[in-house]
Parts: C-alpha cells; sequence; structure tokens
DNA sequence: TCCTAAAAGAGAATTATTCTCTCCTGAAAG
DNA sequence: CTTTCAGGAGAGAATAATTCTCTTTTAGGA
C-alpha cells in the first residue's frame, strides 16, 4: 500500500496527516501476525530512526479511538494490534506467539443467527469473536 | 470453600501445601469479576498482610501451569484471572472492565459440531472460547 | 527429628505504557 | 503577509505491572 493511500485513511476519519502516523498506518499494515507496539517501533525506526516510543503509543491510541485499527485480546501483558477491519476471529497457536486470522462468513451468520433466538437477559451484544486455541499438526512453527 | 479443599486441589495437582497458595487460591474463587494481581494482593493483605507480591504472581504462575486456573484474554495490558474451569464462553462489557462468565452448552455443542465438520488446514483445534462483546441494556453497570 | 528441594520473601530490575511539558507546524483570521 | 491557535510530535521522566535475584524459611518425605 501506498503512503498516499495511508493519507487518504486518516483523511476519512478526519485526522491531521503526519509523517509519523502515515509510518505507523504502514507497519501495521505490513507486519504479520499482529504486532507489539514494539514489534511496531522497531519497523519504522528503520526509516525514521528517530521515532519516539511515546508518539508512537499516541497514535496507536488515536488510531483505536478513530477506528482505523483495533486491539487484539491475549493472555499476555502486551498489546498487539490488527489491521484488518473486517469481522473475523483469530487462531490462537498454543506452542508459540503466532496469532491468525480467521474469517468465515458461514460461522458468522450461524453465531448471529443463534443469538438472535437466544438472547443473554440483560446483555445487548455488539461484537462476537471466537478465539479458536490450537497448534499446527507438523512441528514447524 | 474451606481451606482444606484448597489443599485438596493443590495435593491433587502435586504441589506443595503452604498458607500462601491456599490464600492465593482462596482469593481467586472469592472475588468475582476475573481479579487482576492487584486485586488477588490487595484481598489477601486483609488477612495475611506480609505476602510480598513476588510470591503471588509466582504462586498464579504454578497455578496455571498445574491448570487449576487460567487467565482471561482481554485487550488491556493487565492479566486477569479465572478459577472456573469448565468450558466456558465471556461477556466483555464495553463500557466498564466487567467480566462476566457465560456457560453454554447448546453453544458449545453447535461449535464443536460445526469445526468437526469444517477442518481449519494444518490446525488443531483445542479449545474454542467466545467472546461476547456489549452492554447491558439498562444505565447502572 | 532431620534433610533437602521447593517455596517465600524483599527489594531491585525490567519492561511496557503513560504522562508532562515544551516546541513545532499548518491552517485560519485579521 | 503576519499573527494566532490548536493539535500533534518529541524527549524524558514517571508510573505500573511483572519478573528476577538472592537469601531465608518451610513442607513433607526419609
Amino acid at each position: 500500500m501506498k503512503a498516499e493511500e495511508y493519507s487518504t485513511k486518516l483523511i476519512e476519519k478526519g485526522l491531521k496527516v503526519t509523517p509519523q502516523r502515515i509510518a505507523v498506518l504502514e507497519a501495521i499494515f505490513e507486519l504479520k501476525n499482529h504486532p507489539t507496539a514494539e514489534n511496531i517501533i522497531d519497523y519504522i525506526r528503520k526509516n525514521h530512526p528517530n521515532i519516539s516510543t511515546a508518539t508512537v503509543y499516541k497514535v496507536l491510541e488515536a488510531l483505536i479511538l478513530s477506528g482505523l485499527i483495533k486491539r487484539v485480546t491475549t493472555e499476555r501483558d502486551i498489546m498487539r494490534y490488527d489491521a484488518k477491519l473486517e469481522p473475523h476471529h483469530h487462531l490462537y497457536y498454543s506452542d508459540s506467539d503466532k496469532i491468525v486470522d480467521y474469517s468465515d462468513e458461514e460461522l458468522d451468520k450461524m453465531l448471529t443467527d443463534y443469538f438472535k433466538k437466544k438472547k443473554i437477559s440483560n446483555f445487548k451484544i455488539e461484537d462476537l469473536k471466537l478465539n479458536i486455541i490450537g497448534k499446527s499438526f507438523n512441528n514447524r512453527k
């Protein structure tokens, strides 16, 4: 994706366009495996050595508030980020820190249908995310 | 639950029984809303003022490894713990930090049936956890 | 009762994240 | 064209959660 496209995304959300914001957006879109803030900072510093960690954290916060990125839930005390906005679920590898996107419209339909019938008392569902925990068959990660 | 029962749990897992371990176990079982380490430490200190934070963290780690408790996934950088071992899902309140257990055998059956038919390539499923995000209808939390 | 490995304890160290305060920039107003 | 002003960026300190290191204590079997 080109810098111009990242600018467009920012403008659409009413955010000011700055080189740092483009760099953070680019990092999240390029890095696979749902990067941590540290991964993002390392990636950006290759081309942009002077960016401050505080700036990256502030940009991440702004991007989340605007809805351009999301946080991924984990069991660890490190936050991870996700550039994919379409509804999707995650495969959590129990033998590594790998997290892989899993999209499945049939599953989504089944789940929404299920909760259309089966209400949870005093709870209005906004989103459903299935965490699929497991590992690959072969030994290589 | 009585101290004796916590001892039994520890012994069953081959863990040494100590007052600190019983206190941590008791805290997690008594505290609702999936406590943080801080919640647990505060609770224990009421009866056991000298316990060190490092001990609590070490006990939590040991309990997780033995399978007596679990960590709950969150989007935050604070770890939370869960004493409930039966398969269950969680309701995440989007307007507070509340996390509530949600058990639903019918849902579990539907999901396992679904993934019995629909395999994910090169992935062996070990567990399925649905994160249900939403909020209560009324304003009170 | 004694012995030994495991556990607890204290406090420092580490790590991730957030805060504070200042400076800069770019658009808008005059 | 200059001034103003608000939002953003930056640096470094501060904070908060967790982990580590080293020493002392203890549980539980011999």
